[in-house]
Order: structure tokens, then sequence, then C-alpha cells
RNA sequence: GCGCCUCUAGCUCAACGGCAGAGCAACGGACUCUUAAUCCGCAGGUUGGGGGUUCGAAUCCCCCGGGGCGCACCA
């Protein structure tokens, strides 16, 4: 479990009367990927009369008598440090670094006899020691459990797990410009919800001491933005962490990142190009093309994305045609035939729900924007415009998982309170997720609501597509695991 | 929460009822152009923890703990 104690004699920490001399700061002047970038091609054994300091940890080393070769890794990639007794001061101590030792070198930028791209260290200086080791030089750390636990070794470790991070960190950038340029202004909403609204899913709970006051952390951030627009922040968007006490799986982290955006004046076919406008830049930036590979198959994720209801959806890949007037015995029946578990209390609109999510949601490859859900499971969304007993929503479907939530926004407040009291009696009725009624919001909402379309979208799933990950604890840094020691 | 799989040296892995091993790292040494450098030498273990079966357990059984996957819940 524990990577490494101490290890080697002159690991043995040192008393305080004798700490190496380690510098306060480093005066850096060149990344690794820079040096490259400077001196694509030099030739072999040609000096540049170019003068760096760089800094990083030393991944490797080979010595050879007089002479040492080192590989330094900095954030930017890697550069070889070329040491000698002729011309490297404390060349025995630059020997003696240890494999993940902190170090800062100075010396020219050369191309050695056999065309290596080195730095010739003149000058060199312990930046910190590492007392644990980074494992195998060759197979990294594969360990699941050490790599989650330690993301600090496995980020040194193992190549992929700093691109993973890296690609993240550009997509939620890039993510934010293309909101921006869009007109959206990026907003911060309260972490710690009075009730837990804005989706269906248990809550963390908490404690504010000094009002005495039971808090929820947010499942959602929905609610506050919508108010928000209601104030007149006319294109509004947060990406932001929310909290589900729900089981752990690969696709589930109890916390998690979302994107939610309000426009109004817009319905949920807008929502809808938005979406794909998005993942196809996103996709375009980073991977450089809209076709891309995840798990063993290809996605092409260039718009315009198929539409397609949920009852066609559900004829296609249940093959059964049902829709709101059949009657619930027979929709009990037709989910019996597929082995999809019903609830008495159940309406038709969450038995077609649960008929597509356990019969049909994980079959399609898409990209597809499944639209039209039933109102009975879909309490923020406006009804239809035109088919009774349906809301405008939608959900994206890619690599058979739900990327994204949408729709456009009910903003009746006399049907917005409807729509909560159903779902208290839902509660009631032993509905532990149910929707609490938010009386606050609904008073947000007499004020007034224009027609405004919504999103969620699921960053971390966003990220896993696009850096092809099939676990969600290889795009979150630190995921949850349990404590080390129980 | 339930089921299946898994845990051996710091790391990556062998041994699968009969003497716990290798490579890398570490430690000592050789080597003036290496690229996972090479070579010589030396050390490293409560086989996740506990209990049981057996002449003998890393190996078989039971309990506990960590992890992975699936189910349930969900995004």
């Amino acid at each position: 479990m524990d990577a490494g104690r101490p290890v080697g004699k002159h690991r043995v920490p040192m008393s305080d009367d004798h700490r190496p001399g380690i510098p306060y700061r480093f005066e850096r002047t060149a990344s690794a990927a820079g040096i490259r970038a400077a001196h694509p091609e030099l030739a072999a054994g040609a000096g540049t009369g170019e003068v760096v300091s760089v800094a990083g940890r030393l991944m490797l080393r080979r010595e050879q008598g007089k002479i040492a070769f080192g590989e330094l890794r900095d954030q930017s990639g890697s550069i070889q440090l070329f040491a000698g007794a002729k011309w490297t001061a404390d060349f025995d101590g630059f020997v003696e670094l240890d494999l993940g030792d902190w170090i800062g070198a100075t010396g020219e930028v050369v191309a050695t006899r056999t065309g290596e791209l080195s730095v010739r260290v003149e000058h060199w200086v312990l930046l910190a020691e590492a007392r644990r080791s980074f494992g195998d030089k060759w197979h990294g750390i594969t360990d699941p459990d050490l790599r989650y636990r330690q993301r600090y070794a496995d980020l040194w470790a193992n190549e992929e797990s700093r691109e993973t991070l890296l690609l993240r960190s550009r997509m939620t950038s890039l993510t934010r410009r293309f909101m921006e340029d869009r007109g959206f202004v990026e907003v911060e909403t309260p972490v710690l919800h009075l009730l837990p609204g804005g989706a269906t899913a248990r809550p963390f709970t908490t404690h504010h001491n000094a009002l005495d006051l039971d808090l929820y952390l947010r499942i959602a951030l929905e609610l506050h933005l919508k108010r928000l627009v209601v104030g007149g922040i006319e294109r509004v968007f947060e990406i932001g962490r929310v909290f589900r006490n729900e089981g752990l799986s690969p696709r589930h982290n109890p916390e998690f990142t979302m994107l939610e955006a309000y426009q109004a004046y817009a319905d949920y076919h807008d929502i809808m190009e938005l979406v794909e406008q998005l993942v196809a830049h996103l996709a375009t930036e980073l991977a450089g093309t809209t076709t891309i590979h995840y798990a063993g198959r290809t996605l092409e994720l260039a718009p315009p994305w198929r539409r397609a209801t949920m009852l066609e959806a559900v004829a296609e890949h249940a093959g059964v045609e049902v829709d709101l007037t059949t009657p619930v015995a027979e929709l009990r029946a037709v989910a019996a035939a597929r082995g999809v578990p019903v609830d008495d209390r159940w309406g038709p609109g969450k038995l077609i729900l649960e008929l597509y999510e356990k019969t049909t949601e994980g079959e399609l490859w898409g990209p597809v924007f499944v639209t039209d859900y039933p109102k009975e499971v879909s309490p923020l969304a406006r009804d239809h415009r035109s088919t009774p007993g349906m809301v405008e929503r939608f959900e994206a479907i890619v690599a058979g998982r739900e990327l994204c939530n949408a729709f456009s926004e009910l903003n009746d407040p006399d049907e917005q309170r409807r729509t909560f009291e159903a779902q208290a009696r839902a509660k009631a009725a032993g509905d532990e997720e149910a929707m609490p009624t938010d009386d606050d919001y609904l008073r947000a909402l007499e004020y007034g609501l224009p027609p405004t379309g919504g999103l969620g979208i699921g960053m971390d799933r966003l990220a896993m597509l696009l850096t092809g990950a099939e676990t969600i604890r290889d795009v979150v840094a630190f995921p949850t695991l349990r404590p080390e020691q129980a």
C-alpha cells in the first residue's frame, strides 16, 4: 500500500543541524519543451552558445565514469542533462543524486555526439530530495489503488495521467471561452443549499453552527442560475462541483463537475445546437478532429447530431410501440417481458422512462439527442408545445451514456407549483429523491422568467470521452476512495 | 449494500500443497557520448491482517481490511 518507505541509507532524515542547503527560489530560464522548440534540428555534436537554467525532477540517470546523462522532466516534458567531471561543478554529487530528486541545472544547450538535445551542466543545485522512489522506471505504477491514492506519484510515473489532467484543464478553459464568446456570463452560486433542488438525487447534509442550520451540499446548479435569468442575466453559466450521495462506479464519483447554462429567449432546439457545437469544437481543438475513438469504436461528433424522440428510440431498440396512452398494465407487461423491474407507484411516464433507460440508452452509440420526456419525470421542464403529457426535454447520449440533460425551462409559476406538489406527493408515497418545493424559487418565477433554454453537461464524462478514459477516476485528480486505514 | 475477481521486496511481476525468486530501484564498485546504458558485487520479505486444515500453506478453507469489475442507486 505504501509506495516507498525511506529507501537507501542516505535517505534517513537529517537532523536540523545538517539540513542540506536547499535554496528558497531558483531562477529558471527555460522549459524542456521550450528548448526543444527553439532547437528542433541541432546537428550532432553542435553547441548553441545559449546558456539556460532548467528545473525539474531527475527521472533517469546513466553514468559512464567521468560523464553522466540524466533525464530532467518538468511540466512541459523532458530534456537530457549532460554532466562531466571536467565541466560540471560537484560532479560526484550529481552522480549521487537519486531518481526523483528535484534539481535546477544551468549550462549550454548542446547536441551530444549521438545527436540528443541536452543541457551541458555547468552548475546544478538540489531543490528537493525524493525520499521515496517513483517505482519501476519502465513499468511505472500500475496498481490502480496506488495511482488514485498517491496521484502525486502517478503523475510522475505515468505520462498518460499527466496528459489527461492537462487535457481536462484545456477542455475547461476552452469551454469557458466558447461560452463567453456567445455572450454567456460566468457566475458562482451557493454550494450550501437550504433545499436540495434542481435534480432528483440524495444529497449530502451538513450543519452551520452559528445559524444552527442543517444545510445540503448542492446536487445541481439549476435553480440559482434561473433566478439570475429572472434578475436579467440573459445568458448565464457556471462550471461547478455538485455532490450526490450515491454509489461509486466507473462512471460515478460522489462529487463531480457540471456545466450548466441558461439562455433567455431560447428553446431546447437552440440548446441542442449549442451542445453539438460545443462538443465538436472541443474535439477539434483537443483531438484535432471530430472523429474520435472511444472504447475501441469510432464516434463522429460533427454536427448535426441525430434527433430522435424517446418513444422512437424505444420503438427501435426495445421493439415495442408505446406512448403515454398505453394502459399501465400493458406497460408493466412490456417491462416485465424485458426484465425491467418496476414499482407499483409508477405512472406511465416513469414506466416508459425506465423502459428507455434499461433497454435503449446503453445501446445508443450516438451521438444522438433523445427528445421529449414524460412530464411525470421532468418537474422543471416546460410542457411540450404539441405533444400532451410530454415536456420539451432532451438528453444527448454518446457512447451509451448520458452526456447532458436540457430543456425548455418551465417558466409558469402556477404550473411549477403544481409539479412541486406532485413531487411532494411522490415523496409522501416514499420516493426519497423527489424534489422539495422551493418557495423562493416559485417567488422568483412570479417575477417572470422569460422563455429560456437550459443545459447541464457532466464535464467529467465529457473529459472521459475526449481523453478515452473508461473510468471517471482517470479524469478526476483525486477520486473518492475508502480511507486507507480502516 | 450484494456477487465475482484480486492483494507476494520500494515498483513491475514469477512461484499455485514441498527450500519465497527475477527485473528495475536502492547500496558498494568499474566505465569519457548514454537513451529502460552496460558490467561486477551486495542487500532487500510477518506473501494485506487474523484464524483453521495439513507432516508441510504464498498456494486450500473461514473471518476482517484495501482495490477492481458487475448488480442496485444514479449523471
